[in-house]
DNA sequence: CGCCTGGTTGACGCTATTCAAAAGTCGTGG
DNA sequence: CCACGACTTTTGAATAGCGTCAACCAGGCG
């Protein structure tokens, strides 16, 4: 069953990395995984994916890039339901119906990948655990969209987006595509508003307040954390809903990561209980 | 496999409604799936069932009454992040995690099934239908929470609580659990404000607003869908992400449903494009 | 060089919150 | 049957948070 696939690095394939960090699968199983997907498709900015509410065929998986499922509401609103990074399953009930009630588009230029459903469908129905796999990834993505919903509801804008911060870095992080402090936010504060349910002109001054009072800095759609721990106390983040394996201690300044080089303590200030 | 299960009267039963309406599965698969769950357990009003981040051992059913999922902030902030109905799975992701991420709790008087974690799994591993069917609750439930969230972020107040009443009469009519125009809402307006991210006074507002303006009637907690038409555009409402095969229709009053009687004319009145 | 997209700023308005209190409603016990 | 207390609904007034509108600025690209 094991055959060739189309990523030349293992190791540095997002969908992998997330992949192993969620399901826990074992080697076999991920190349089997894997060996589903076709080569990638190349999309520019802000195109559409899968349009909202027009089937797809086929299950995809973003793999490099930035993309995001999407609502409109009859008046041209616009909801990001989730912001899709590198190892991102797009369309997972493309699994159960063939037709998605969002739409999916790119955010930055990226790549997908793709797999037939019939075939990804064989493989669950012939392999438990690789069944198993899709069920946490299903799971996980489940578990975020509650967190987003606790977000819409009851958290302030700066909380909100205090929080989305924290979320990003972790994801990033897990799919190797952060720092130990910074990361590329490569969207707009329009599809961050989209993405919190706000306006662009207030997502711009809630953002400029963190920077003015040095918890983040941000500029050229990069992002540094210069503060984790009063970030963390402001978004009331506790990123276990992520259940992706990442070291939730990231972002806790008294705890630093073992293998990493102790963060540059000068920069990093003291925790203010 | 097929063994005696705890239901009297399969055709009443809300959770084997909902199974055959969501995951189309057929008699037997219905039946291997039901002999899962043990005898009922009753909880009072108000009670928590799986308290926040509390390891849970067995998968729950709620089968009378009705329940919620809900995280708490630090501060006592509460979002309820689903409303639990006759028929839905309390909580999904024990299936891959032990952990939940949200605490269950009645709204109500409320009974709940369980089954054993292990059962399901093995149940799984041997029958792929049946994963399938699990696979297709997980997904359905994921809708829901994506369409939710466009509702917290982009819809006012009123857009979103004649929503939520469109969302819960379909719900209900899944589950038998709706006349053609009237439902039982019993929860109390704190509640709901729980749900849609608003407080209990403007919730009271709001729902008086529509009362007012005789879309519903309201009276203790029952209510009455006065103007189909007008409620579903209001909400913009577009039932499909329910994935329950309700009968969208029965929110439309230009197309009345076979097998029901003509609904009384003389009450509801005429669409206003 | 001018256009176009995106970021920034200010003034103003509306939606929903907050605080407070009155008026039901319901279960309980006398 | 009535009285009591706890919860819920309702109402009002004042406020805060976020939205809207509009203008201006900066950078990238044809």
């Amino acid at each position: 069953m094991m055959m060739q696939n189309h990523f030349d690095s293992a190791v540095s394939n997002p969908f992998e990395m997330r992949l192993r960090a969620v399901t826990g699968v074992d080697g076999v199983a991920v190349a089997n995984i894997l060996s589903a997907f076709g080569p990638g498709r190349d999309f520019r900015s802000k195109r559409d994916i899968v349009p909202e509410g027009k089937p797809a065929e086929s299950l995809l998986v973003l793999t490099e890039g930035w993309a995001c499922r999407y609502r409109l509401l009859r008046d041209g609103r616009r909801q990001i339901i989730t912001l899709l990074l590198p190892g991102d399953v797009c369309n997972p009930d493309v699994l159960a119906w063939d037709r998605a009630d969002y739409g999916v588009a790119s955010l930055t230029a990226c790549t997908v990948i793709d797999a037939s459903v019939t075939a990804l469908r064989t493989m669950i129905l012939r392999m438990p655990d690789i069944a198993q796999a899709w069920m946490k990834l299903i799971l996980a993505d489940n578990a975020m969209l509650a967190e987003h919903n606790a977000c819409l509801g009851r958290r302030s804008a700066r909380e909100h987006l205090a929080h989305l911060l924290c979320e990003l870095f972790l994801r990033l992080k897990t799919v190797g595509r952060a720092d130990v402090r910074n990361f590329s936010l490569p969207i707009t504060q329009e599809e961050i508003g989209d993405t919190l349910g706000l306006t662009p002109v207030h997502v711009n001054r809630v953002l400029q307040v963190l920077r003015n009072e040095g918890v983040i800095s941000f500029q050229g759609h990069k992002v540094t954390i210069l503060n984790r721990d009063q970030l963390r106390a402001e978004a009331g983040f506790d990123g276990r809903y992520l259940h992706s394996g990442a070291d939730l201690r990231l972002l806790d300044s008294r705890a630093p990561v073992a293998g990493v080089a102790a963060p540059s303590a000068a920069h990093s200030q003291p925790a203010r209980t």
